[in-house]
DNA sequence: TGCAGCATGTAATTTGTTACATGATTAA
DNA sequence: TTAATCATGTAACAAATTACATGCTGCA
C-alpha cells in the first residue's frame, strides 16, 4: 500500500488537507506506516488529477491557501479495489536487530545503551498508543482499536524480550551505564 | 543500514559469494531484513571498487564463475564505524494493519481470510526461526541467538493478538471460512 | 528572541524492486 | 519433463526521503 492509496483511504470518512493527513498518519499509523510531506503532497495532487479526489481551496491569510481534499465516487471504488489485495505485506526492517547480530564487535557500554534506547522507544510507543486509544474512546471503529491494540502488544513484547534476554549480549549486569563503575 | 553495509558485515567471519549471502539473508535475517540479487550483486561490486572487499574468481563449469568476496582491513574498519549509529531504526511497515484499519469496508469472509493468512504467516515465521535456531546450535554467537529469539517472540505475540482480538472485527465466529455454512 | 505550529510545494537523490538475460546439473 | 539449485549480472522502474524554498502567528 503506497502513500497515495493510504491518503485516499484517510479521506473516506472525512475531507482533509495534506497537513492534517500528515498529523493523522503520525497519530494513528505511527507504529506501522510513515509518510512525509514530500510524499503526501504529490500523492494528493496525483489523486486529484486522476479524479479520485476533489480539491477545494480555502483562502488563508499569511499562509498558503488550505487545499481541502474530498473523495469522489471513483475514489471510493478505487480504494475498495485496493483493499482486495491478498496477503497484504507486513514487514519489519530493523537496523537495531542487525546491529545486535554483530554485538560482539561492540563494547558492552554501547550495547547496553542501544538496548536501553530501544526499550525506551518501545515504551514510548506503548504510551503513545494508549494516549490515542484514550482520544479515540470506546466507540471508535473496530479497525482503529484493533490496529492500536496490535501496536501496543508488539511494542510491549519487544520491550519485555529485551529485558529478559539482554544478559545474552552482556556479561556484566546492566545497571547505571552512564556512571563510572564503583569497582574500578 | 543498507544492503551494502549488511553484505560487508556478513563477510566479517567468512568469505562468500553473492548467491551465498542471499541464502544467509533468507535464513538468518528473514524476519527483519530482505535483499534480492538486484541489490546484492551491485552492492558487492561497489564494495570491491571501494576496496572494502577483495574478489577472487573461481572458475565453474556450466555456470558463471563464482566470485568469492573477502573483507579487507579497510572493510572491517568501515563496518565497525557503520555499527556506531545511535538509535538504529526499527520500523514496521504493514499493509495488513492498514487494511484491517478499514475492515468495515470489507466483507466478513474476506476479513477472516486475511486474519487466518496472517496468523499462518506468523506461525510459519516461528517455525522457520526455530529451525534456524536448531541449525545454529547452542554455541552460536550471542547476537544470532538474540535476534532469532526476538523474531520468534514477536511473531508469536502477533499471532496470539490476532487470535484474541479477531472478535473485534467480525460479528460471527471465525470457523471454517472456506466451506459453506451448514446453517444457511 | 526564538521556536513551534500552520500550510504549501519542488527537485535531487537514494534505495530497492522487478523484469530481463543466460544456462548447466540434478533429483522427483 | 519439470522444477529446483547453482551462479552471475544489467536496466528500467517505482517509491520514498531529504533538502530546499517561503512566510505569518502566537506563545514563552
Amino acid at each position: 500500500m503506497d502513500v497515495k492509496t493510504l491518503c485516499l483511504g484517510m479521506l473516506i470518512n472525512k475531507e482533509a488537507c495534506g497537513y492534517e493527513l500528515k498529523k493523522k498518519f503520525e497519530s494513528l499509523f505511527k507504529h506501522f506506516f510513515s509518510a512525509g510531506y514530500g510524499s503526501i503532497y504529490p500523492a494528493l495532487a496525483d489523486l486529484a488529477t486522476s479524479g479520485l479526489v476533489e480539491c477545494r481551496e480555502i483562502p488563508q491569510t499569511g499562509r498558503p491557501d488550505r487545499k481541502v481534499y474530498k473523495i469522489t465516487d471513483n475514489g471510493r471504488n478505487a480504494f475498495e479495489r485496493a483493499l482486495q489485495t491478498n496477503e497484504p505485506q507486513h514487514k519489519l526492517r530493523s537496523d537495531f536487530l542487525a546491529v545486535m547480530y554483530f554485538s560482539e564487535l561492540l563494547d558492552e557500554r554501547r550495547v547496553n545503551r542501544l538496548l536501553n534506547d530501544r526499550i525506551e522507544a518501545f515504551e514510548d510507543a506503548v504510551e503513545h498508543i494508549s494516549s490515542i486509544e484514550t482520544e479515540m474512546g470506546i466507540n471508535a471503529p473496530a479497525g482503529a482499536r484493533f490496529v492500536a491494540g496490535f501496536g501496543a502488544v508488539i511494542a510491549k513484547a519487544g520491550a519485555d524480550y529485551i529485558e529478559s534476554n539482554r544478559h545474552l549480549l552482556t556479561e556484566t549486569a546492566p545497571g547505571r551505564i552512564d556512571e563510572p563503575a564503583h569497582g574500578g
